[in-house]
DNA sequence: TTGAAAGCGCTAACAG
DNA sequence: CTGTTAGCGCTTTCAA
């Protein structure tokens, strides 16, 4: 609990003016190597180290490296892994990265950006809920620069980098459709979120596009977890005319559903969104709908450095592909 | 690029000084209600926002309300639940947390760590690499409180949040040499890492509580991916007279164990040291030794939290225990 | 109830 | 090469 010494403390022990010590700190050539020398020695006696907050006080608009980043849940692989990206980016411009998760709340969404902007972060990266982002808005009029990753901000003029969700979702089910499954089951997470509406989207698309429509008894939105997404999909396979195939909106859901499918895991085709670890080694294997989160990550941060560091260019929207894995689960055939 | 206002700006829009507008903003009373007002409206129409820099410069001995956590590897699952309960905890004492990874690099450790001291940060939760903390050290004598968290501190005087490693590891060995397995081939990271001395420390004691000793051939160290893991298992698995079952240190590893053993996976054993998501759903499903990195990060960020609200009591050691979940593929007997 | 002056720890600008 | 002065944006202290 000893007080942290100062400049002055420094200065006093080394028996010269702060400006010198300044100058020694900051690596500057006009000081005799005599005097530096004293200086430093009395800098790792005293154990100083510069007090960042009055530095960045008086020489102002300097940037304080560090940056933000907001994502829904930093306990999902698909948000660690795009976080380790942004850490990875961060660090290589010497900058850290404040870290914190929205829980798709808005309100909590507010405050993590509130005490990141607080801390005057150079730059956030936000995987944006869903609502109005009126505080952000106010904070990018201050010059804290702001990327979208994941989902769109929302009419908020920023860059943003997404996913071709809907694309993606409509390939896949139209991979379903195509093999001869019209009872296709559609497995969601909150509507709220705007890849799930995309993905939803997609779904109705592969429909439409054979002139048909999803059978409405199929569709079951809303599951939050893993252990909710295996209750509705058993519900789904109880019904009296059970889907021949499932298409799960992402990751955690696809769990829910392989954990509820159990042996019946050959018959029913299965299509997921997000690819996930083991994939590959379930029986059969999952055919997944694959993003990339470390590419997004790195995208985003590629775009955010850019504006830090003054790229005044338009507003830029950058789409990543997904990609369809096909493994198995997706190519079993609706029992004849 | 706006400039940010100042409270003199605010004071000039609303006709005071700025001390009237400092009280205004720390909500103090003694301000008639007309004038703060007129305060408030004036900093909301200029977008005025505390400088935190010249606030702590000024109010010093303030908590910055930040915490660092510097993990091994973000990007892994096991760092990542972790990470996330550190962050609720921190969230709830409306704190915010750095993010690093130290990819178990004594140097990278030492620039993140120096880099969230730089910030004042008031507390550090530490995944400590091997090695000295001669720097981790200095801080903590200008008062900013440590925990390490899964691996011990190496001597550093901090509270620490461990898990039974090496009891964890000698039981399930010991669980595979009960079932009559006496060629058990061990997989391990690097062997710098403590939890991985540990975990081959306990392997070696389920042979010598039975006056055995593993077979040296069958004992490989050193793979860092899941990839290497999978060479290294192909190679046990094709000696001329192979292992029965296999130990893996972690959970890269034993994926990698996992890809490499393919069709062999019914006849040669298998328990892994973590838990990962869906291993009850592969064919057989893995035994494997379970930690609760959920546990170890509320452990540690309770324990962060009360060091900086004052706990002086001696420096502690918690030992968190991991348990085996028998699945299958831990109980396949050696072929007679 | 409000304001003026001083100073937190540091550095820019100028002297010497 | 080194020191002095002033002031970053804020709060403490004291006076009005």
């Amino acid at each position: 609990m000893t007080v942290r010494p100062t400049m002055r403390d420094v200065a006093q022990a080394a028996g010269v003016s702060t400006m010198t010590v300044s100058r020694v700190i900051n690596g500057e050539p006009a000081v005799l190597p005599e005097t530096a020398a004293r200086v430093e020695r009395a800098i790792r006696r005293l154990g100083y180290q510069r007090n960042d907050a009055a530095w960045r006080l008086r020489r102002k608009g300097q940037p304080t490296l560090t940056i933000g980043l907001l994502v829904d849940d930093l306990a999902n692989p698909f948000f660690a892994a795009l976080a380790a990206t942004v850490e990875d980016a961060a660090r290589l411009r010497n900058y850290v990265v404040l870290i914190g998760s929205s829980n798709d709340s808005l309100r909590r969404e507010r405050e993590v950006v509130s005490a990141f902007c607080a801390r005057q972060v150079d730059g956030l990266i936000v995987v944006p809920v869903v609502g109005s982002h009126r505080f952000l808005r106010s904070q990018l009029a201050l010059g804290t620069k702001v990327v979208c990753v994941d989902r769109p901000g929302n009419g908020l003029p920023v860059d943003s980098v997404l996913v071709d969700n809907r694309i993606a979702a409509r390939d896949a089910v139209r991979h379903l459709l195509d093999r001869g499954h019209r009872r296709i089951g559609y497995l969601g997470d909150r509507e709220s979120i705007w890849t799930i509406q995309q993905r939803y989207a997609g779904f109705r698309d592969a429909f439409a596009d054979t002139g048909t429509e999803p059978e409405p008894e199929l569709v079951r939105h809303g599951s939050r977890t893993r252990a909710a997404a295996a209750e509705l999909t058993a519900a789904l396979l109880n019904l009296p005319h059970p889907p021949t195939a499932l298409f799960t909106s992402n990751d955690l859901i696809t769990l829910g559903a392989i954990d509820a499918l159990a042996d019946k895991a050959d018959r029913v085709a299965l299509i997921g969104f997000d690819e996930f670890a083991l994939a590959d080694k379930l029986t059969p294997p999952v055919t997944v709908v694959a993003q990339d989160p470390a590419a997004l990550g790195a995208t985003a941060a590629q775009l955010l450095f850019a504006r830090i560091a003054g790229d005044t260019s338009p507003v830029r929207e950058v789409i990543l592909r997904a990609r369809l894995v096909i493994r198995g689960s997706g190519e079993i055939p609706p029992p004849t």
